[in-house]
DNA sequence: TTGAAAGCGCTAACAG
DNA sequence: CTGTTAGCGCTTTCAA
């Protein structure tokens, strides 16, 4: 397979380059028939642009960057739906997707910007405070958050509304008679790395809990695995309670918890009540299916190319977009 | 943040724009004086090349293309170790990878080589016959499959020994006194698409149980799930042996197979006997751990990369670079 | 409605 | 050891 340029086209269609290229792009009329003829003289050699030219000469890299966390003990159960929407989402629009790991730091970002790799970036993964941001409110290329930093430093934020969802849950145990709460937590390191969601879902639990009236034991750090789920399924088993209700909102600590529970002889749904906060098809597939609010990877990725797409076209006044999770009733609240 | 271009560097440094350009590359001897003011101008800048133009001006784009199998319900459990050991390899070597999700199928090959994206491309999840294989055979682009075709196509191969690891299964299962066997399928739509491994898998444990003279009874297609879990469960329930031993190469179904035959009293590692293939990591965290033939993306993942590495280099003849599995004893086989 | 030509920012001969 | 220069393949004025 050789390779040919917009030369090759234009000379076998009998019309100039920047015809070609107009074609294209569809920046400005052409007649029908040489339109006819450089599409036919394209397909007839299969002609695809040279994306660093087009690059080079376009300043534009149809190229996102999507900055993902890798490496670091991640929880990343729900990541590879978030990068399969936004690849589909850059596909439609003939972009392409440009991987960069988090562990890279702030370097991932100066490259991508710097080396002008890409037209944008999505970072995700974010602390509260990160060390990140400065570099990415710095930069030329549009950045969108994906996570509520503490301070945004002017970017663009898409997420879940991880306190709405705090309050959905509480809120159902409540609703359900329960006396009392307890909060599974995540992995130290986890907590330690102080990711955005984490401390904005505490913080709203506490408060919700607070103003039902409800006591809250909050069982953390908890690792993932079976040891740590039977640590905190001993740690809930000793909590008084009339009718206990947790919720877990680190997914992959969900159903380790379950089994925990299980094994002490305490059925989730019958003795005790859990919700978790993980995906629908996530919460489906627990034994028991666990009583969940939802965490839409899918939903916020696309809400954040939607966002990206928007800012590459116009400028516009940085906002925070916050996706409403909903609750959906399984078999682990009674 | 303004940004710099290698003249803005040159001007700076008092040198050439080709001095700078030299100085990066380490393509011919430069005085250390030079050099050293170079440098210092390029961080005084925060110079970054830019990649497009470097592209088009070497040919090289120093991007990876790597097509991942997202959309189609594939089994994603060990994809991310794949990505991220790529990613991490890449960029060791001051590359970047681009994703281009296998339902876009041959023309996302197409498009990375046509458009001069990337300078090699990683192809993972092939079927045993892949229409995308003409295509990744015919580009300029070399292309590395990560798993073993039918018919290669002339390209280079790394993956695991999948025959080796059901031969491995097979003989922990006949030296340890079972008496018959079972495998557990994949799901249909996998089974479908005629992956590669799966029947290279297949195959060798039907050879290697005859080999052993070993009756082999094999529960197919099996879904996802507990579901289907419980049925694979029943279904092993129901066959006649005196100590029956069971392979299940589908990561996901370990598991809840593992729950379904418990739940009918029969304990794996007790009255049954289950090796899964599965990544060390997994069998450890599975309920009990399970004894499993290793799988591990990371071998293989790195493999390819060094292939790729030294493909761009100089041409290589094509082979097949098979990894051999292990197996590690832990708790499902007496 | 189309063509000619000037770059985009870099690399790599070629020349000294 | 270093500078000059000719492209790489495209987009986009400017002119017609």
């Amino acid at each position: 397979m050789a390779t040919f340029t917009s030369k090759d086209v234009a000379r076998l269609a009998g019309v100039s380059q920047s015809t070609v290229s107009y074609v294209m792009s569809g920046k400005r009329p052409i007649s029908e028939d040489t339109r006819r003829r450089v599409l036919d003289a394209i397909d007839r050699l299969t002609y695809e642009p040279n994306a660093g030219a087009r690059a080079l000469a376009s300043q534009r890299t149809n190229v996102v960057g999507l900055v993902v966390p890798f490496g670091a003990g991640v929880d990343t159960t729900g990541l590879l739906p978030f990068i399969e929407t936004i690849a589909g989402a850059a596909r439609a629009r003939d972009h392409d997707v440009l991987l960069v790991t988090t562990n890279e730091g702030s370097a991932g970002i100066r490259r991508l910007a710097g080396r002008s790799l890409c037209d944008a970036i999505i970072l995700m993964d974010l602390q509260r405070d990160d060390d990140r941001l400065a570099v990415a409110a710095d930069v030329r290329t549009p950045v969108i958050l994906i996570g509520v930093p503490d301070d945004p430093h002017g970017l663009h934020c898409v997420d879940l509304d991880f306190a709405e969802a705090a309050r959905l849950a509480v809120g159902e145990l409540a609703a359900t008679g329960h006396d009392r709460l307890a909060l599974i937590g995540h992995p130290a390191d986890i907590v330690e790395r102080d990711l955005n969601y984490v401390r904005r879902f505490y913080d709203a639990t506490r408060a919700a809990a607070a103003s039902h009236g409800l006591p809250l034991d909050v069982i953390a750090p908890v690792e993932w695995g079976r040891e740590a789920a039977s640590g905190a399924a001993a740690a809930l088993a000793a909590i008084e309670a009339r009718k206990l209700g947790v919720v877990i909102p680190a997914s992959n600590t969900v159903q380790p918890v379950l089994h925990a529970l299980n094994a002490r002889g305490l059925v989730p749904g019958r003795d005790i009540s859990v919700i978790g906060l993980l995906t629908d098809a996530a919460a489906a597939e627990t034994e028991p299916p666990v009583t969940n609010v939802s965490l839409e990877p899918r939903d916020v990725s696309r809400r954040a190319m939607e966002t990206l797409f928007r800012l590459l076209e116009a400028p516009e006044p940085p906002q925070v977009d916050l996706i409403t999770p909903k609750l959906t009733r399984r078999q682990t609240v009674t």
